[in-house]
DNA sequence: AAAAAAGTTGCCCTGAGTGCAAACTTGCAC
DNA sequence: GTGCAAGTTTGCACTCAGGGCAACTTTTTT
């Protein structure tokens, strides 16, 4: 691009009114940042994991290195905005539920609410992109953990309505919701490969809601016949938990 | 240290005959690798976290900065190893336990045998010092993160006895009981702020045996006066878990 | 004792990440 | 629309991480 027009292209002056809204300064940056996570995951994609740096980046996203730094503290950063992004809906899904619901039958619901195509998608791809690269899951287990704070904090305004709560209670629910969750997803991805078709993510729902359901049950052992479910049978019962919902 | 000295005097030629045991290549490495853990922690208690080099540390260790390369891959890699160490020696007793044993009990058990001073004691440092820095806190993730999947591996060998096991079961399953566990340190941090007394400790492990009870119940509501144990009461009964041992 | 294997070190290179100051954009008031 | 203030981008320069390579030292083997 010329020497003046300085950076971004960002929003075109299209015949925009001055409408309220965010401001153009807000809806630049936004639009910045978009760009920024669109060529990380382009890169990575096309070059592999750990084959691009930060410049192939800024350039592939028309801004100079500097600024992507503004933006974010490192690639993996920019990466995994797309897993925060997943977490953060997952948590505004479970804000939405009622409160007075069961914690575990929210998460459960919240979790159920995400497996649709678009939203699950981006998370599918990094999922087998990062696989075998040690720099990319350390992003993702951050994401994760920065959810169950977030969980935490959730559960915390649920559940403490007047009552003294239990730190152990609530953290230890908390991070275990979670790992079920990941422990899901893993499980979706070990069988599915990350497939979209929606046989795919009717599985991945069922394990969601197994996955809370054993979490419910105190991981009563399976004694009886247990896991028909093993093979890619997205069956759609639960056979695993006979008793999902307690208290 | 003279030219011709080369490296590091780390196993002293003490009149040491001919012992089959370790190698001297092998008992050198360990030396090393232990100067250079010493060194990293040392430099994080005086300058503070993120305020020393690579550099500093291997001087620290009188090795030169490539060789601290040769054996970690990062500053956080090397003060990591702590952790590390920690969570490798919980799987250990894990794998002790009689292969019959209920799986959270041995977690329980695997777990409060590690409540004791010298096992803690590194860890309760370093939980400290990182508390507020993300460098630190992400290598501790990757050190919990690498230590499921060493339980889910154990776990597979304990249940699998023949019986076609479910995978959902083994993640899920593996992955709260590391997350109570990690909560019920949190918690315990929360409340100690990582003192080492007896009662402290005893604090710990009532904490790591309620934690695993919660699990065991399903986290069933703690309807009835539940937390008592909130203030810093050692006392050793668990009240929140009415049936810690079920199957 | 000499060769082979394993480990250490210095040199040098790429790239991450950051402070700083100059240039540019946007918001706001006049 | 002019102008000023606040917010952003960018180039520059610097420190430090991380790793390839080849020379050199130590340990093991034969």
């Amino acid at each position: 691009m010329s020497a003046s027009l300085s950076h971004s292209a960002a929003v075109p002056p299209t015949s925009d009114p001055p409408s309220d809204g965010p401001s153009r300064r807000e809806l630049n940056k936004a639009a910045t940042r978009q760009a920024i996570t669109d060529a990380a995951l382009a890169l990575l994609r096309s070059n592999g994991p750990g084959n691009f740096t930060v410049e192939d980046i800024a350039d592939a996203a028309g801004i100079s290195r500097r600024t992507f730094f503004n933006y974010f503290g490192s690639t993996e950063a920019a990466i995994a905005a797309v897993t925060f992004g997943f977490l953060d809906k997952a948590l505004q899904q479970f804000r939405l539920r009622p409160a007075g619901e069961p914690f575990l039958e929210s998460a459960r619901a919240a979790l159920v609410e995400l497996a649709d195509p678009m939203t699950v998608a981006p998370l599918a791809e990094l999922y087998s992109l990062g696989q075998a690269n040690p720099q990319l899951s350390r992003s993702e287990l951050e994401a994760w953990d920065h959810c169950t704070v977030q969980i935490i904090t959730a559960a915390r305004e649920r559940l403490s309505e007047g009552v003294e709560l239990d730190e152990l209670y609530l953290r230890a629910l908390a991070g275990s919701v979670i790992s079920c969750g990941k422990a899901a997803m893993d499980v979706w991805f070990l069988r599915c490969g990350g497939s979209l078709t929606a046989e795919s993510l009717s599985t991945l729902r069922q394990l969601l809601i197994d996955s809370m359901g054993l979490l419910g049950s105190g991981f009563a052992r399976p004694d009886a016949a247990p896991s028909t479910t093993q093979a890619a049978n997205p069956a759609p019962n639960s056979t695993a938990t006979p008793s999902p919902d307690r208290h």
